[in-house]
DNA sequence: TCAAAAGTGTTATCCTTACACCCATGT
DNA sequence: ACATGGGTGTAAGGATAACACTTTTGA
């Protein structure tokens, strides 16, 4: 174990997804005109991951970062530097309200959904789904030698879109990404296998790419936030400080991608006790003004995460 | 941006928390006597992270590695390699069963608990919460200045350590480690503020110490399989072929370090239908013998996922 | 007056929890 | 016979999902 040979040497990177919701809309900011994500250098300077991540940010974007947490570390293979050595990316997800403050060109918001057009089942099922990709990734399955392998990719297929009887499932959205680019149903994976695509996107699924691996990183930040919404009051930091339950309700539904079912939701809202009534109405709107509400401030102390599931015997 | 600053280039290091459960209880690979996790070098040979770990890991162990996910990435100010370098460590988590092949001096399987007697609550709650751990974070939270700090530490030890009506949390270790670590309770706080501790262990929490802040990434890892095991079958990993359901629940109850309830939980294996009964029975034991089980091969596809609640509406 | 959106009530169903009890074997 | 552990039945309680319905505003 030489401890300091030159092949153990790395450079590191830290990559945000920062995400705000914004008339209804799911974002993430995006550098290189929407090709890519925010990326700083970890630099020897910095106390932490996460404090050299915030630094950056803070820098680039004049305004101060809320929620972060760490997602994933990746080290394809393919990405080198220009002294030969291997870059490895610590993934970030970092929660936001959208400024217009970015100072920084070919920097700024975009909607996620551009990158990831299926993901969006707010007007019901896509239809991009059954017209261009389960033909598509049947194509795929097809082409394996082995039966075996052709009935457990259909089977794959089947589960992580949702098609035959099985439930769409909006957190398996990093598990349809990959799958795609395994069928090279994505331009990524046609520009890493080397061939040049002739007639442009024929066949391909539509979405924008980005470069490098980022499209990837980007879809676990979103299957972490849908994730999380469901088991921690992290909607606190999307909101702004006051807030109608359809306004929350729509906000939630952007980043779900999934229409939620109105009364149940203000249901769960008012049991759960997190909001509370600010005593004003919206104005403005068609319709019944709705009541204001805020987070409690006072509530902080993580929610009991009560977080059983398992049969425990009582103590006695 | 300069991309290739000597200040952007770091050590990289794979730290693997391996863990298996035998006889009853639940261990974890150690280097260095039991005061380090097994760590190795990520080499630009690899074709990924989690490659590179495998192929150590097994070139140490001698057995193939099952089941391997992602930690959390660690970059501490404290940890500097011989040339000054920043070193960037990403732990792992490995589920296997113990293998006496390890051929390594130094090398071998610890009991967990060891690490965190505070943690096992198998047996009723553990004497030493009561008798140390709560007055020494007492003491602490007393020492903060401003009475909101206070207030606010104590209710953070209530709620972590489920004192004063919270309940207890298994899931919380990595927080209840961190706790005491604030609290300067731990010989890793003490070796590290540079106060040499004179009396020795006086008023620090039992529990053997770890090198480094490997500590940390075994709680890190302990948080993960105690919750994972809640939600996916991984179960699969560290039983053997055959078993019985009272050896299953004897597993289950030395991760999660507490006790289940026996009816309900055999229950809970029947309906989610993920074992099979081999016709065997087991002997040799006293009391009624009990039917032998294997996991059902076929049924791999992931469990259906099902994860809502979010009240989603109803699609047409 | 009517459309649009806010907001409430109620029931069926399922899952979890807890308690009570019977079964099969060795000593 | 009885201790020991294996194994089953069932009822109470809580959470969720689905349906039907009322209220309040602006055009």
């Amino acid at each position: 174990m030489t401890a300091f040979a030159p092949d153990r040497v790395v450079t590191a990177e830290l990559v945000a997804v920062l995400v705000a919701v914004t008339r209804g809309q799911p974002r993430v900011l995006t550098t290189q005109c929407g090709q890519a994500l925010p990326a700083g250098p970890f630099q020897q300077a910095h106390r932490s991951l996460q404090a050299g991540l915030r630094a950056w940010v803070e820098a680039q974007t004049h305004h101060p970062l809320g929620y972060v947490e760490q997602l994933y570390t990746f080290a394809d293979q393919d990405r080198i530097d220009g002294a030969g050595r291997r870059v490895v990316s610590v993934g970030y997800l970092g929660l936001t309200r959208e400024s217009d403050s970015i100072a920084v060109d070919n920097v700024g918001w975009q909607d996620w959904y551009g990158y990831f057009p299926w993901e969006d089942w707010r007007n019901g099922i896509p239809s991009l789904i059954e017209r261009v990709i389960l033909p598509g990734l049947a194509t795929w399955a097809g082409q394996a030698d082995d039966p075996n392998e052709r009935t457990h990719r259909r089977q794959r297929i089947a589960f992580t879109f949702g098609a035959e009887d099985f439930p769409w499932n909006e957190d398996m959205i990093l598990q349809r990404y990959e799958l795609l680019f395994e069928a090279g149903l994505v331009p990524e994976a046609v520009r890493r296998s080397g061939h040049p695509q002739p007639g442009g996107a024929e066949g391909l699924v539509p979405g924008q790419p980005m470069n490098h691996d980022h499209r990837r990183i980007l879809a676990t930040g979103i299957a972490r936030v849908r994730a999380k919404i469901k088991y921690r009051p992290v909607m606190f930091e999307l909101m702004p400080a006051e807030f109608t339950l359809t306004q929350l309700q729509t906000a939630v539904e952007a980043l779900a991608g999934r229409e939620l079912h109105t009364p149940n939701f203000r249901r769960l809202m008012a049991q759960q006790a997190l909001l509370e009534e600010t005593g004003a109405m919206a104005t403005g709107t068609p319709g019944r003004p709705a009541r204001l509400y805020r987070f409690r401030r006072d509530v902080r102390l993580e929610r009991a995460i009560a977080g059983t599931s398992l049969p425990f015997a009582r103590q006695p």
